[in-house]
DNA sequence: TATGAATGAGGCTTCATTCAT
DNA sequence: TATGAATGAAGCCTCATTCAT
């Protein structure tokens, strides 16, 4: 399941993020990726057999971004306030250190599956990686489940209440650019901001 | 500015939204938006100019959905506190009444424009729709402004601050799904959840 | 067959030969000739029964104008040089008053007609035009022929001797353009240089 | 500049040039193009980016062509009048043997530009082939200024004469129909008759 | 492994034409 | 007479994908 990722498929996959972020998943074409890699497409059809299979990897890798820098942070000895707020930073730091592979996640986000039922193999690759992001939000969802059961947080629709809060913690992704000097304090602050809006939102 | 909007038009904008909505922006064809139409796609581009025409439409249509059921709750006699809360809810519940229309302005908020500088005409309209999405939008940072210069909110980077609350409201954009029994109930408890959430994050 | 034509039909023509020549007969639509019009296609439509018949209308016109001011500087009485020479100065001169519809002329003069059959009627009206164009250019043929015969202009075959003079006498066509200061004057030399090489190009 | 053309791409340059004549520049579709390749227009759009960079192809070649022919036989040694008389036979023998090309060039030589801008690309292209067929006129400009600097040739104004002069060559481009018994020799008769004609129009 | 040629399906758009008013 | 809405048939072009090398 965790196969190692080679060298040249990982460049084809930050290649294709990138493209996919600036573009957008479905304007950028295959020939779009190669170009930006500076060679052709057989190159990328040589490790992914379909660009759904290219944009899923892309998806699955950004789901395993941030649960490894989040996983990382957990200690459950922690409030759950206090946990989820680490988590919580974690999560915006890592998603602005690879905000390519999340502004694509969003853009698949929003429901909108196609049409056709495509083969079968890609509705077995969608099916992981949305099985690998629910269990990422299962890490969140679980501290908040705690906190309400402990009275920290307000009693609310569990659901309603993740999503909103993955949300905002997601915000980056809508409007960060890089390329500014600060870059790094820059992160930090937003960091922080949005940690602590997100804890806020769910205080009694 | 405000030009009136034929009947025709208006169940064209319908249906499209519907089927950008149902199939993504991009996948949607105009073919489809026709379809669902029961007409041709000639009747659409008697009316549209083009896709991008189209879709900018359904755009600035969600932005004066929205911006035209908040616009009627705001009450500067009110506390920024309150003021926002009323907004939020109305917010919330314009979003799930039209929702088509806005799940579609999420799916170009990505900032994923495209490729090609397109043709003039439709720069002008996308810049139109970003204009009006911004002042929309400046209806809630003014109220933030307020309650943070009056201490009942935290001081944080404003523009960090806004676009998570934005978010927050606009969450259920990415799951709410219609067609329960309840849904007039279910409705009012999202829209109560989220206003308080979006509230308790902001607060000092 | 000479029917009178209205005020409005010759407008349309008059809009119809600008718009051909200006966008080509082929990229020019019915709806950028009624706009030039200032009016809607239907106007159009109301008075030629397709884009064929409107393109008909103007070549035949085109062959009428000319034909018309050749006629009447035709005197059997001048030697075949003499009269060719009028005759050719007669011709420049209408072309360049006539532009726009002698620029069509040359468009469909290629050759190249189309693909499909048309319509029954189309054919027809092509026919025509073919018919009138032929008639006009053996006033021309006559006077050459008589001029073969009687050795004042070198033995060539016929057709080709024709066929060329004529390209010389349109030449305009392809590069004259109006909007300059004398333009009186200009247009008498290149009638004057033209009907000059017109007739040396024949002489024995 | 002149980057070699590979055989697949000269084989579709014939079959555009073909369709071009036949049918018309404007009315063959690309995908008529394909069918007369036996092959479908991806082929074609994999060596030309858009079918206004093929029509460019095609023109460009038809330039080459004549060019090439008629500087192999300039001899500045010569007086105007017989090396101008060889040219224009070398010219009209070239046309007629790559007549599809060269009824292309007419078609275009109208005048009439499309309409819109098109895009930037389309636009360098016919920049190019104009002033390559401008290079090529010029070799005739060049002769006919000598001769008429010498006296050998009617004083006229020199855009006027050398306009004339090449739509005379040019003639059979109009009616010249391939498919007959003695091709060789009725060719040989219409370059002679033209070259004399041609230069019979330009003597003092 | 990687390239370059080629395919085929599908999408956007234009436009001549018809029709109700 | 003239308009505005709508149709339907093409046409241009893009692109994921396959295949021979």
């Amino acid at each position: 399941m965790l196969e190692q990722i080679s060298a040249s498929k990982s460049e084809i996959l930050d290649a294709a993020a990138h493209c996919f972020m600036t573009l957008g998943a479905d304007a950028a074409s295959i020939d779009d990726i190669a170009a930006s890699l500076g060679s052709t497409k057989g190159r990328i059809y040589h490790h992914f057999p379909s660009k759904g299979a290219l944009l899923a990897a892309v998806q699955l890798r950004a789901a395993r971004f941030t649960y490894g820098a989040v996983q990382a942070v957990i200690d459950e000895r922690l409030t759950p306030e206090a946990c989820l707020h680490k988590m919580a930073q974690a999560h915006v730091l890592e998603v602005l250190r690879s905000l390519p592979y999340h502004k694509v996640i969003l853009q698949t986000f929003t429901g909108a599956r196609g049409k056709s039922p495509s083969k079968a193999a890609e509705e077995g690759l969608q099916a992981q990686v949305r099985a690998e992001q629910r269990q990422y939000t299962e890490l969140f969802a679980a501290q908040v489940s705690r906190g309400m059961a402990n009275g920290t947080f307000a009693p609310r629709t569990l659901r309603v209440t993740v999503a909103g809060l993955m949300l905002t913690l997601n915000s980056p992704v809508f409007w960060y650019q890089s390329g500014r000097g600060d870059e790094q304090n820059f992160r930090k602050t937003v960091a922080d901001d949005l940690a602590e809006m997100a804890l806020a939102s769910l205080r009694a």
